[in-house]
DNA sequence: TAGCTATTTGACCAACTGGTCAAACTCACG
DNA sequence: CGTGAGTTTGACCAGTTGGTCAAATAGCTA
C-alpha cells in the first residue's frame, strides 16, 4: 500500500479516479451489489491495483461515506440565525434540490445505506447529525416563538425538506417514469417554493 | 416443483412462510446483498426446500414486487372524485403513512429497487402507475381549475406524498436517531395534515 | 544511467453463492 | 396399512467474489 507519506502525483490521480468509479458503482447497486472488478473496470485499473491504494472494499465505502456526510451537511450548517427566517429556509431547500440535482450518486449512495438500516454510518447520524440538527432546531424555534414564520414541528419540517428534496436523485427513475419529457427540478423548484411559503409564511394569532 | 393443482395446506403455508422471510431480507439487504441461505433459514427451511417452491431467487423477489405494486396503488385508487377534495387529499395521505408505519418492510423492497434505478420493475412503473397517475392528475386539475384546492403543479403533489410518507418508512433509522424517543408517526400525522391544509386550502383569486 | 522506490499485474486461493439431483421421508386416502 | 404423490434434504457443482503475493515494470533522483 501507499506509504503515508505526501501524496504523489499518481497517487492523487489513482486514488480520485477510485472514487469516482466506486461511487458510480456503489450507488447503482449498493454495497453488497458492487464489485471490486466492476469499480476496477470503470476506473480503468486492474483489481489488485484497486487494493494497493485501498485495502479493501469496505474501505472504499467508507471513504467516499466519509467525504460525503460531510458535504451533504453544509446546506443546513448555512442556514443563517442572522439572516430573515423565510428566506433563509427557502434558500436551505432550494439548495438541497441542487444538490439532488447536481450530486444524484452521492444522494443514492446514501440512499442505499440508510434504507438497509445505516450499518456502517450510525453512529455519524445519532452523533454528528444529530448534534447539528439539534442545534438548528433550537434556531427554528426561536424564529417561530418570534412569530417570524409559522409555527410547525421543526424536527418534521426538517425531515420534510430532506424528503422533498432528495426524492427527486433517489427515486429519479419513477418520477421521469411518470412525468415523461417535462425536466422534474424545474417543476420542482417552482412547487417547492410554493409549498414552503404556504406552510411557513408568519400567520396572524 | 410443486404441482398447479390447488395448493395443499402445506403448499400454502411453506410458500407464506418464504416469501415472508424473503421480504425481510430483500429489503434489508436489497436483491443482491439477500441470499437464498440466508433466507432459507428465516423461513426455517433448507435451501434447496425453497428453490421446490419457488424456482429461483429472482421468482421470489418478482412474486414480492408483482404483490406489492398492486396493494401499494391501492390508496391511489382510492381518490374519489366524488369526495369533498381536501378531505379526499388528506385522507390520502393519511392512509400512505398509515402504510409506512404498517408496512415499512414493503416500502423498503421498493425503495431499494427504486434507488438502483428499477432494474425489475420499470415496465410496470411507465404502464401501470403512469396510466394511474395521469388519470388521478386529471382529477386534481378538475378540483384546481373549480377552485376546490389551490392551484400546484399536480404531478409534483402526488411526488410529495409518496416522499413525504414512505420516508418514514424508509429513512426510518435516521428519523429515529435524530428524533430520539419520541414517536415519528405521531409528529408527523399531524405535521403532514398541516403542510396539506395550508398548500391546498383554495385561496381568494 | 544506476539503483531505489512506487506502481502494476497475472496467477492464485478460500469462501461463498445460486442452483441441481437422487435418495429419503411424510402424508393423504382408498 | 399400502401406495403413490407430495415434500425434504445432504452432497455436490460451477461460477463469482474479495483478497493475496511474488514477480515484473515504471518513475524518480543522485
Amino acid at each position: 500500500m501507499p506509504q503515508d507519506r505526501a501524496p504523489t502525483r499518481i497517487q492523487k490521480k489513482n486514488r480520485a479516479a477510485i472514487l469516482d468509479a466506486a461511487l458510480n458503482v456503489f450507488s447503482a447497486h449498493g454495497f453488497r451489489g458492487a464489485t471490486v472488478d466492476q469499480i476496477a473496470a470503470e476506473a480503468g485499473l486492474s483489481k489488485p491495483n484497486l487494493l494497493y491504494y485501498f485495502p479493501s472494499k469496505e474501505a472504499m465505502h467508507e471513504a467516499l461515506l466519509a467525504e460525503l456526510l460531510d458535504t451533504w451537511l453544509d446546506p443546513l450548517r448555512a442556514l443563517d440565525d442572522q439572516g430573515e427566517p423565510l428566506t433563509e429556509l427557502l434558500a436551505y431547500v432550494h439548495r438541497k434540490l441542487e444538490m439532488s440535482r447536481d450530486y444524484p450518486r452521492e444522494s443514492r449512495l446514501f440512499a442505499n445505506e440508510i434504507v438497509q438500516g445505516a450499518p456502517r454510518i450510525y453512529q455519524a447520524l445519532s452523533e454528528d447529525l444529530k448534534t447539528l440538527v439539534d442545534d438548528k432546531v433550537a434556531l427554528l424555534e426561536g424564529w417561530m416563538a418570534a412569530g417570524r414564520i409559522a409555527r410547525v414541528h421543526p424536527y418534521h419540517l426538517l425531515f420534510s425538506i430532506w424528503s422533498l428534496t432528495q426524492h427527486y436523485a433517489d427515486f429519479d427513475v419513477q418520477v421521469r417514469a411518470v412525468l415523461g419529457n417535462e425536466d422534474p427540478f424545474d417543476g420542482a423548484d417552482v412547487f417547492l417554493d410554493t409549498l414552503y411559503r404556504r406552510l411557513l409564511s408568519p400567520r396572524p394569532e
